[in-house]
DNA sequence: ATACGATTTTTTTTT
DNA sequence: AAAATCGTAT
């Protein structure tokens, strides 16, 4: 039974702008709904008209909760049903599991034991604490182990409710005597958190789900209020969100979308059996399939479909293109990296002349060091291009820095921060702050403390009065560029060029940018959120004129998800480079749809690079195996470019 | 206790 | 090639 609107226009328009399935899609009512969709089959168009659809038939934009993978799409989706309903969908949530999350225990913190000015802790944060951790007590034995695997035991536990001796056993057995150590640790990261008022990146998921289990109240009231939960890309989330999304059901209908074929988030615990079981575990659901594929030649989508049929644990899926038929895709043998990225230039400038603007290509990779002989080329060429994933612009230790003393300042409580800009600080190391920590920690405005110097270190240290000063004429400002500038000007600049004099002009154009994109929120508190949770919307926000200009995209598969381009090149086809290594047959499937995303991102000319003599891996020149994905692919579905002699051999 | 230089290790992918 | 870790001098 459809939902119902009263706009005729608007039924007209779905029945004349969706296909049958789409249309179906869009209108469905039902408790539960499944959209199994293969790629470029317009599954995110689908969802957004549905979503159109619902708020048409009466239901407000409030009423609704739209999940994503990244901040990107969930403000790409919003963009479009703005189009679709000609207004701003002012209260309508959308964003990624961790984003909503995190404004739901923002409003809800006490009930978790923080307050709503919570620091969120990145990967690193989490395991400088944890670090601390280890260090603090008798746990030598636990250095033994190898580094960050701590932080990955725990995580792993938590996100995919396992003990940490099941965690040990199956994935390191070698360390299982440590399963007490690490428990302990375990416990004291958890209380530590809560101390400093923070959150890491899966407390947002597993707070959420504890705050709508343990408050049957709240729960409720977000059942009652969120009508329609829709979910994009469900292949990739992971047990906490898949419970997140069960609590929802009975009061809201749950409508998800997604494509098993595309599940490469493994890594970060994506529960397949998440979008594989999900008809069974709602009742009354209602699976709609979309397999008519709107972006890629036939010719292309043969190829994805001969590669992916070489997973055994994939369903079996056909794909239809729509489109009329182009040409085979290219299989490239080249000699080296070198050539690889000269190779690329030239295309780039034919497909160019061509008529195929540069933002209609794209080079993707497996992993982000493979595009870099391409960065090189495409500058020497004047080729204009952005790069995608492997971004590490809040990981460069200048704006980490500025961000600590924001934290500092945002959430006073904050160790982690505290700790960065204290030591920092010519004169002052480890011993020096845990000394001013245990003081520090129990005063009741921190900050004030050390501008008031109630609180300082025993001996005389240069670079406390530095930090005295950059705290006190940092708080006293309210605007976060200003607060930036205040912090730069009382003593971070000095710092920065001490420490970094090669670089120190561009570390400060990077801080500026920092400080720019602040000028756009009201508060620290909402500005540290944005970081931490998407720097894409950072990145492209601040991105200059120059930048913005039209560009070839360069971006990891990851990245690329959700995207197209009229031609696409997938370099670095080695084996030990895409496939990365793998060690069992899980693993492989999972590059193996990692390929097959990377190559349904074509519309029309792609091409597949490999080459022999493959000099990138670590430990001098190895012989380069193509790559078994290529290997392993029929030779009717691409064909060879001739390579000329001369430059090429 | 810190700073600095020598040595070792490390390479996915992202919220 | 760059960063984390280790060792030694201050």
């Amino acid at each position: 039974m459809p939902l119902c609107s009263n706009d005729l226009d608007w039924e007209e328009r779905l029945k004349q702008e969706l296909n049958e399935a789409q249309y179906r899609f869009a209108t469905a009512e039902a408790p539960a709904i499944l959209g199994l969709a293969g790629p470029g089959s317009g599954k995110t168009r689908a969802l957004v008209y549905r979503a159109a659809h619902i708020i048409k038939c009466g239901v407000s934009p409030h009423e609704l909760l739209l999940l994503t993978f990244t901040n990107k799409a969930a403000e790409e989706m919003k963009e479009r049903l703005h189009r679709l309903l000609g207004f701003w969908p002012e209260d309508l949530w959308a964003g990624t599991f961790h984003s909503i999350g995190a404004r739901l225990l923002r409003r809800h913190a006490a009930h978790l034991n923080r307050q709503s000015n919570f620091s969120i802790l990145d990967e690193d944060d989490s395991r400088a604490m944890l670090k601390d951790l280890v260090k603090l007590g008798d746990n030598e034995r636990i250095l033994l182990i190898k580094r960050g695997l701590l932080a990955s035991v725990i995580s792993h536990c938590r996100n995919a409710d396992l003990s940490i001796e099941d965690v040990l056993e199956e994935f390191y057995p070698q360390y299982r005597e440590y399963a007490g150590l690490i428990r302990q640790l375990y416990e004291q990261y958890q209380s530590r958190k809560e101390a400093a008022n923070a959150f890491d990146f899966d407390d947002l998921l597993l707070g959420w789900l504890e705050l709508f289990t343990r408050e049957p109240s709240i729960r409720e009231s977000y059942r009652r209020r969120f009508k329609h939960v829709l979910v994009d890309e469900f292949q990739d989330t992971n047990l906490v969100q898949g419970r997140i999304v069960d609590l929802f059901a009975g009061e809201s209908s749950i409508c998800v979308v997604g494509d098993d074929a595309q599940s490469i988030y493994a890594f970060r615990f994506a529960e397949i059996e998440n979008i594989l079981s999900f008809p069974k575990k709602y009742p009354g659901c209602l699976v709609i399939r979309m397999e008519q594929n709107y972006r890629s030649t036939p010719e292309i989508v043969a190829l994805a479909d001969c590669s992916i049929s070489f997973n055994r644990g994939q369903l079996p899926k056909k794909l239809y293109s729509c489109r009329r038929s182009g040409e085979k895709p290219w299989v490239v043998g080249l000699r080296s990296a070198l050539q690889e990225a000269w190779f690329v230039g030239e295309r780039i400038q034919e497909l160019q002349r061509s008529g195929i603007p540069l933002r209609e290509i794209a080079v993707l990779y497996r992993s982000s060091y493979l595009a870099t002989e391409l960065e090189l080329e495409l500058v020497r060429r004047g080729i204009r291009y952005r790069t995608y994933g492997g971004l590490k612009f809040l990981q460069k230790a200048h704006i980490k820095d500025v961000l600590a003393f924001l934290k500092v300042l945002c959430n006073p409580r904050d160790e982690v921060a505290w700790r960065r800009i204290v030591t920092m600080q010519p004169g002052m190391g480890p011993a020096g702050f845990e000394k001013l920590w245990s003081s520090l920690k129990e005063a009741p405005d921190p900050v004030q403390a050390v501008v008031r110097g109630e609180v300082a270190p025993s001996r005389r240290v240069g670079g406390w009065e530095n930090l005295r000063r950059i705290l006190a004429a940092a708080s006293s400002e309210r605007e976060v560029p200003r607060t930036i500038e205040a912090l730069l000007r009382e003593g971070y600049q000095d710092i920065l060029l001490k420490n970094y004099p090669d670089q120190f002009e561009e570390r400060l154009r990077g801080i500026e940018r920092l400080a720019a994109y602040g000028a756009r929120f009201d508060s620290l508190e909402p500005f540290l959120e944005a970081l931490s949770l998407e720097e894409v919307l950072f990145m492209e926000a601040t991105a200059s004129d120059e930048e913005r200009r039209e560009s070839v995209c360069l971006s990891t598969v990851h990245s690329a998800k959700g995207k197209e381009w009229e031609a696409v090149f997938i370099i670095g086809l080695n084996d030990g480079h895409f496939p990365g290594r793998w060690r069992d047959e899980a693993e492989l499937e999972e590059e193996r749809r990692l390929f097959y995303v990377a190559v349904t991102r074509t519309r029309r000319y792609l091409f597949l690079i490999t080459y022999w003599d493959d000099r990138r891996a670590w430990g001098g020149a190895a012989v380069g195996t193509p790559s078994l994905f290529l290997r392993e692919l029929p030779a009717n579905c691409y064909q060879i470019f001739p390579v000329g002699e001369g430059y090429l051999y």
